[in-house]
DNA sequence: AAGTAAGACAACCGCCCCGTA
DNA sequence: ATACGGGGCGGTTGTCTTACT
């Protein structure tokens, strides 16, 4: 936006393209565009139809608000928590976040993160839920502090032998999303307790309160040492940092939140059944009341309120009913006008997203030089809602939403996860 | 009622990856 | 091997609406 702006609403960019909000008569050209010939090939919707628009503008639009089964609105309460978790997990990954929320863009989940981000921000509060930024002491200020520290990142420790990679691997897991203290098992699971660090697993990194060896996590492997030892004492006191083994970390732009893009993405397509069964999942585990929004209840001023209702949310009284509603708020996009579109455009869209999922599978598999896991190791708890999801039968790397949202991860459940030795678990909150 | 701040939304840009010629 | 085009993604910015003073 350099020349451009302020022209928007009408004028022509300099090649003829142009700019600005898109009229109605626009949607209708392109809708007709995507009818008659399918997505994709964007470039050629100016050629076919004369619609004087770059392709991205064409593909952007589509994507953003043409496209069928988009869900218009504001986000529910259990996508706000959704949202919560992903991005948790997959930091600012929005295109992954969204292929895990039906009917919602990644432009959508980017705006409302930021002017979440942005609102919290404003108020002094952490990005996260207090379980979040009391335990695990993790909030935007530290995040900006180490994106700061990383503009100039310190010098990389020599790369790992092949033997010492392979050494570590065992060790790889992927981290509960949820925290089986907070959130509770689906129906039938039984999980071990897990006193301290509360939603350490949920952010997939945790910050040991003790200076006991880590475990070389996932986590440790991501971790960038020498920045964790440049916050120094004036930022955190609590323990002196971790030494910790000598893997190289990637070299990021900036940093971004906690993520734990070790591990396979979920599977499943966009628009399918996995996603809502992964919401009903969530919802039959958390106690969400009916007459309150999650992004109400974070933001309430002080810690001991928010404690109070997220207590109230997860281990509160019956709420069935307000589950039941709003599952059927989140599985009933707003129909609209679009809907009659071709049935192959949308068969298109969760093709390319399979296509997606197994590409980023393969690419993380790749990475660790390891299998994916078969789906034979996916707990039977992960299918209790009795919604077997296709994504899942398959799929032989078999991580679909279920473990996403799942209050342990699959390997939780078979090893002694002392989350409390993670190296980051240092840094006490700055709020 | 007017001004202002904040929120929500929409769109564009630059970068990157990938497939293909 | 390389250039190029298509497409995806994340970041940023502009505009409009709403709430507040």
């Amino acid at each position: 936006m350099k020349a451009e702006i302020g022209e928007r609403g009408g004028k022509k960019a300099e090649r003829g393209l142009k700019k600005g909000p898109w009229t109605p008569a626009e949607d209708a050209i392109l809708v007709e565009h995507v009818r008659r010939h399918g997505e994709g090939n964007w470039n050629a919707v100016q050629r076919h139809s004369g619609l004087a628009r770059c392709g991205k503008s064409c593909r952007l639009r589509w994507a953003n608000h043409l496209r069928p089964n988009l869900k218009k609105g504001s986000f529910t309460p259990d996508e706000e928590l959704l949202i919560l978790r992903l991005h948790a997990q997959l930091g600012n990954k929005w295109a992954r976040m969204a292929a895990q929320l039906p009917g919602r863009t990644d432009n959508e989940i980017k705006n409302y993160w930021n002017t979440r981000l942005k609102r919290r921000q404003r108020a002094g509060l952490p990005i996260y839920p207090p379980e979040l930024q009391e335990v695990v002491g993790f909030d935007h200020q530290l995040k900006q502090q180490a994106s700061t520290l990383l503009r100039t990142p310190p010098p990389l420790p020599p790369p790992p032998s092949a033997a010492e990679c392979s050494a570590r691997l065992p060790s790889l897991r992927p981290a509960p999303l949820l925290d089986p203290a907070i959130f509770r098992p689906l129906s039938g699971m039984t999980l071990p307790p897990l006193p301290q660090n509360l939603f350490s697993c949920h952010l997939g990194f945790g910050f040991p309160l003790s200076p006991a060896s880590p475990p070389p996590t996932p986590t440790s492997l991501f971790q960038p040492q020498q920045q964790q030892q440049q916050l120094g004492p004036g930022n955190y006191e609590v323990s002196r940092p971790q030494r910790l083994p000598s893997v190289p970390w990637p070299t990021p732009a900036k940093m971004e939140l906690p993520s734990y893009q070790l591990f396979p993405e979920p599977v499943g397509g966009r628009d399918g059944p996995t996603s809502s069964g992964l919401l009903e999942a969530l919802l039959q585990d958390a106690h969400v009341p009916d007459d309150m929004k999650l992004g109400e209840l974070l933001a309430l001023p002080t810690v001991g309120e928010q404690e109070a209702v997220w207590e109230h949310v997860f281990f509160g009284g019956d709420s069935s009913e307000a589950i039941k509603e709003i599952s059927q708020g989140c599985s009933l996009g707003s129909a609209t006008k679009l809907e009659c579109l071709d049935c192959n455009m949308g068969s298109k869209n969760k093709s390319e997203a399979r296509g997606d999922a197994d590409t980023e599978q393969d690419d993380i598999s790749a990475l660790l030089n390891i299998p994916a896991p078969p789906v034979s190791m996916i707990p039977d708890w992960c299918n209790t809602d009795s919604t077997e999801s296709p994504a899942m039968v398959g799929n032989e790397t078999g991580l679909d939403t279920h473990q996403l949202a799942s209050p342990v991860s699959i390997a939780s459940t078979d090893h002694d996860w002392n989350i409390s030795s993670w190296p980051w678990s240092n840094m006490p909150g700055i709020c």
